[in-house]
DNA sequence: ATGAAAGCGCTAACAA
DNA sequence: TTGTTAGCGCTTTCAT
């Protein structure tokens, strides 16, 4: 199990241009370092014609740091996060970084395993999100010299740099569309509320709700069964029963907001299976404007959270904190939170309610 | 720009268990090697006290390969490669594999350096969609021994190992369904066809038409414009584009078959939006069955492409190449092409045509 | 059962 | 301008 026998060396391009393998280094790393053109044609020509490729490995080994981000999110098949990490590589290719994908499927094992996983490849940041009970395992790393930077959800200690979106004010925006349009009895439907985020549009729900001189009784909040690995896209099923529940409400809602698209789509199609039209017997709003969501029929209304530009931040700011930590001066800035503002795009599955239902 | 100050080496865990780094490696690594117990002991203690995390450069370089595969997609943002993806992903964290995920954005340069990175990775094995005029740089790596599947779609030369569907039985089940529902006029609506892929759909399908004394009028095989890399998904505009020109079509066909589900969820929207009523005025039909399918309303009927079995076949291909590529015996198998069928999934955006259309 | 030492491929300090 | 050499962190002979 040694060496594979095909793969090229420094040392063999350097045998066949005639020359030391610390010149065909500068040259191929493109150092600054001066080579006489001609000699560097030769080495050009050599490498080219043995088709030497360098190994990345050799090369970090020694220069001691790698330029992999490592990005942790619960799964790719969410196009929430399919669309963040797009944000993400853009910004990477840019900077000329590459970026380490893992999915944690929200489990704290998996998560844990891939934290560690980046870390012995010596990944110069990690962005993450999720992060249920490691915690302490963020402030290990970053003691350790690897920059990190929380998105998507707000974490309750202020261990390092964060960026999210204004949860808060994203279940305003909803309850105050809704409530503006004339709805009076409002449901909300969520997936368990284990994750920050959603406690956070919960509260700005009703926050909102009360200055309008409503509230969301108890039995208007429907919170789904807990979510399991699978292949499967936990929302959809979700979104299939907490339908099927809010099909049973005494007194039913005239309007209904949903913590996410995904979670939404589900419902809008059970909906539609029960014969209900929408917006004429019940208004939804979803949360996140998904590329799909605008593909709904009818199309769906819903809070955007700008997952695109919430990747690029959050490159941005990992790679900025990597430049400081590289940096001799010792100096550690304290971990900011930054908060992307939530938009009400309008479309076609919200409007005022029947005047009959009031 | 040296090593990090914080990071520990083994020499470090060896210094404070007051023994040697050998002994260290072989604890830490679990090697079947004997240490007593007691020794053992101290290691796992000093390491963990430490917080020690083995730098897996070191280990790859003196080891001499990797457990890493490379997969390259168009982009993680369609749901078919994010369901892939997942496939590959379950079979690797079985195997003990990591995977390195790359968007190529169907760009052939992109794409080039997506490979040219994973050989400098030392990435074990490849797995690789498109692969438009990177042809010859797959012999080039296979000689360097890095094992190599390609998948989604055949690829002309019969260089490496391939994974993909049949989509030509995919064209001919579409056909095969609208024909006996009675349909008699049927468009065909696809993305351009440069790929090999969309080629097979189209002839599978007219070969089909023709067993049904049918056959696909030149005015009925509508083509999107050419596709842009961009944040945006592709397939949503260009739905938007077919099905205007489809509504335009001189004598409108009553089926319609869509050479994948993303474009149908574009087109089914905007004849919504037309005020055509499906599959009542038109019967539609698209072609994967992503996960979102189900969720149009009414639900979208299509061709299943199994991306997830895709994904993990791939994976085992792959990996069974690796096995024989670290094998002495030099016998170099003849490379294979693995084909999944395709299923139709009747749902509900396709039924017999109005009879006074016939 | 343990340790000393060599060396994976590369780059950077130093020498020439 | 070029080459020699040392060493990044690890594993694996080989010697003890």
């Amino acid at each position: 199990m040694a060496k594979s026998p095909g793969k090229l060396t420094i040392r063999d391009i350097a045998d066949r241009a005639e020359t030391s393998p610390a010149t065909v280094s500068r040259v191929l790393s493109n150092s600054p370092y001066p080579v006489r053109p001609e000699l560097r044609q030769r080495i050009l020509q050599a490498a080219a014609a043995a088709e030497y490729a360098p190994n990345a490995i050799g090369r970090m080994l020694r220069q001691g740091f790698s330029r992999d981000i490592g990005v942790i999110v619960p799964t790719i098949s969410n196009p929430f996060y399919a669309q963040l990490l797009l944000g993400v590589e853009l910004e990477a290719r840019q900077a000329d970084f590459n970026i380490l994908i893992c999915n944690s499927f929200r489990d704290p094992r998996i998560e844990k395993s891939a934290i560690e996983n980046l870390i012995r490849k010596q990944a110069a940041g990690i962005l993450i999100s999720g992060l249920g009970d490691n915690q302490g395992l963020l402030e290990k790393i970053q003691r350790q010299g690897t920059a990190i930077v929380a998105f998507d959800q707000n974490i309750d200690s202020q261990v390092c740099n964060q960026v999210g979106f204004n949860f808060i004010r994203g279940g305003m925006l909803a309850a105050e569309y809704l409530a503006g349009l004339g709805h009076r009895r409002i449901a909300f439907l969520t997936t368990p509320l284990n994750r920050r985020s959603r406690r956070e549009m919960l509260e700005g729900f009703r926050r909102e709700l009360l200055r309008h001189d409503l509230e969301l009784p108890d039995e208007c909040l429907l919170v789904a069964g807990q979510e399991e690995e699978s292949a499967t896209i936990y929302e959809l099923a979700a979104g299939r029963e907490l339908a099927g529940r809010f099909l049973a409400l005494p007194q039913r809602p005239t309007a209904l907001a949903v913590v996410n698209d995904l979670l939404a789509m589900g419902i809008l199609q059970q909906l539609h299976e029960a014969g209900l039209q929408i917006p004429r017997d019940v208004s939804v709003i979803g949360f996140d404007d998904l590329p799909f969501a605008a593909l709904t029929t009818p199309a769906l209304t819903t809070i955007r959270q700008p997952a695109l530009e919430m990747g690029r931040l959050a490159f941005r700011i990992v790679r900025g904190q990597i430049s400081q930590t590289s940096n001799p001066a010792q100096y550690r800035p304290p971990p900011v939170t930054t908060l992307l503002e939530p938009e009400l795009i309008v479309r076609q599955t919200a409007a005022p309610p029947e005047p009959a239902r009031l």
